[in-house]
DNA sequence: GTGATCACTTAGGATGCGCGAA
DNA sequence: TTCGCGCATCCTAAGTGATCAC
């Protein structure tokens, strides 16, 4: 469907172009030379020097405040030179000369058009085309959903966080930088016109159907199957499994690791506060990082001196360490916890003589702690406590919380209540919705209005009473009988605003859906709602149940974890 | 033991889209 | 019919952990 035009470019080069549709590539090209690269003016895409294409990135990014961060701009600026050709590179010296607003207001407009495009359902229709043709591929005779089927376009890299590497300029794949995977027998995509993928192999111990090697980190990149494939469902349904062994095995490991802490030798003393912490506070593994490379983060293993502190009391209990550093993605966790006195009198020995930020366990990594999992456990890694503990909370406050005489959306609400404790226990935190005080507000008049509803209800319930006492008819009776039903109506409106009310609140600033998606087991959620008798399709929507197709099937209303 | 490489899961934010209220 | 909101989906970064070469 492409459309291909001729123009020529300014060197009398002829160069072919068309407007971009193109799933794979953004947009489909033929090979070009390095310094040569695509933009679009409204209305074909057109070659342009690459120092062009680059620039148009950082106006696109210029309502986010990171451009304004001296990282992003050195970056920036640093591998745009790099891509400018010598008349630019002697023009174009100061970023604080360059003005972006007309480019930025460009893609704002831009952005208009595509929403007022978007009603006439020419794009719908397009991006059905699209996944129908590429979304999808066969394996081992099934049709299954891809997941990621587009090749990540260029642009500027932000990175989460405190980023050494945010405005670098994330390069275009070309097809010599993809490789195939795929069986020998199968049709694959062929490349554009004039080029070649990278490779095309037949490994079948791997899951990928295609990769290729970003140029911020050099980490390879993948296209993979959809959640809802069979392989997928799979690895998934082994993930609870092995969660579920460690169930049976975990008094035993606890006792171990309190034995442990009594050690003659400082690494093992270090690995069984390590895993603790682990186990008791669902810390990730912590795994080292290449220092410059990527935003300081950690996790337990690598936690750092200045990441906690220990008072030998504080606020009324004994033991407590503060833990205060940034995990994954950046997100702070903050957390104050008493611990067993045995394990803060090791804390405080593993901290003698120990400057800031030199390790906390300077005995212990992930592969030792994982070595000594494995021996404990076949199959045992640190981040299967995460999933036992967070699926093992879901369904004992699910047992505590639910009340069998409560209405379903009250049970919800209860089963709400238990998510939320396993993503407050994994820390899974998200950002305050922008109109979270607004839609609040909202929600309070409407609750208030109901409210005024209710007793102008009960007002019109007490007269009509009085009038059938009165009256002793038929009709009044009627009306009697009509206005209570009226009331038990906004009573339950009413009730399920305010349950609505507490949920969102205690919302506000935890994100339900990592650990829903990743770490609770679904058939404890399925059996949950088969108990009660809940329409799954209140927990689980469309996508969420077609991932967890397997578990729909599997578990029964006595499932036990 | 160490570092590099690879494959895979887990993660939050941005964007898209459908639906109910006005 | 329009508007605004909230949920679903998309996107891709950032983890974990296995394996391999030295």
């Amino acid at each position: 469907t492409a459309r291909w035009e001729e123009e020529r470019y300014k060197d009398g080069v002829k160069w072919q172009f068309l407007e971009h549709k193109g799933p794979v590539f953004a947009p489909p090209y033929e090979a070009l030379p390095d310094h040569v690269k695509f933009y679009y003016d409204g209305k074909h895409m057109k070659l342009a020097p690459a120092a062009e294409e680059v620039s148009t990135f950082f106006g696109k990014m210029l309502d986010h405040d990171y451009t304004t961060k001296e990282v992003f701009r050195k970056n920036f600026f640093k591998d745009w030179r790099k891509e400018m050709n010598s008349e630019e590179k002697s023009k174009i010296t100061d970023l604080k000369k360059c003005d972006f607003n007309e480019i930025n207001d460009y893609f704002k407009a831009q952005s208009e058009i595509r929403k007022a495009m978007s009603k006439e359902q020419k794009l719908v229709k397009e991006n059905e085309r699209i996944l129908q043709e590429y979304g999808f591929c066969l394996m081992d005779n099934h049709k299954e959903r891809i997941a990621n089927f587009r090749i990540e376009p260029p642009g500027l890299f932000r990175g989460r966080g405190d980023h050494p590497k945010m405005g670098m300029l994330k390069r275009r794949s070309r097809p010599e930088d993809i490789i195939i995977n795929c069986s020998k027998d199968s049709k694959h995509p062929k490349p554009p016109p004039g080029t070649k993928w990278k490779e095309v192999r037949h490994d079948n111990k791997v899951t990928w159907l295609v990769s290729w090697t970003e140029n911020i980190q050099g980490s390879i990149k993948y296209i993979m199957l959809n959640p809802s494939s069979r392989i997928k469902g799979e690895k998934d349904w082994q993930k609870y499994e092995t969660a579920r062994r460690l169930k049976k095995c975990v008094d035993r490991i606890r006792s171990q690791y309190h034995e442990d802490w009594k050690s003659k030798e400082m690494r093992i003393r270090q690995r069984a506060v390590a895993l603790y912490f682990i186990d008791k506070l669902a810390l990730r593994a912590g795994n080292e990082k290449e220092e410059g490379e990527t935003a300081d983060t950690v996790g337990c293993c690598s936690l750092r001196v200045e990441h906690i502190n220990l008072y030998p009391e504080k606020d009324g209990q004994e033991f407590v360490v503060e833990f205060d550093f940034l995990g994954k993605d950046s997100i702070r966790y903050y957390n104050k916890v008493p611990v067993e006195k045995r394990a803060f009198k090791n804390l405080q020995l593993f901290m003698e003589n120990k400057a800031t930020e030199d390790d906390l366990f300077d005995r212990l990594n992930t592969s030792i702690l994982n070595k000594h999992l494995q021996e404990l456990m076949d199959g045992l890694t640190a981040k299967v406590f995460r999933t036992y503990n967070a699926s093992i909370t879901l369904q004992q406050q699910l047992k505590e919380l639910t009340s069998p005489d409560e209405n379903i959306p009250a049970k919800i609400l209860s089963y709400n209540r238990a998510n939320r404790a396993v993503a407050i226990l994994c820390n899974h935190q998200r950002a305050a919705p922008k109109t979270f005080e607004k839609s609040m507000q909202t929600l309070q008049a409407k609750i208030d209005a109901k409210k005024d509803q209710l007793s102008d209800a009960r007002r019109e319930l007490k007269s009509s009473k009085a009038d059938a006492k009165v009256r002793r008819d038929e009709k009044s009776k009627k009306t009697v009988e009509t206005r209570k039903k009226a009331i038990s109506r906004i009573e339950e409106q009413l009730m399920r605003m305010e349950v609505q009310a507490t949920d969102r609140e205690e919302n506000k600033q935890i994100a339900l859906g990592t650990s829903k998606l990743n770490y609770l087991d679904p058939r404890i959620s399925v059996a949950w709602c088969k108990k009660w008798d809940i329409p799954v399709e209140k927990i689980y929507n469309k996508t969420q149940r077609e991932k967890f197709a397997w578990a729909l099937d599997m578990a029964e209303d006595d499932y036990e974890f």
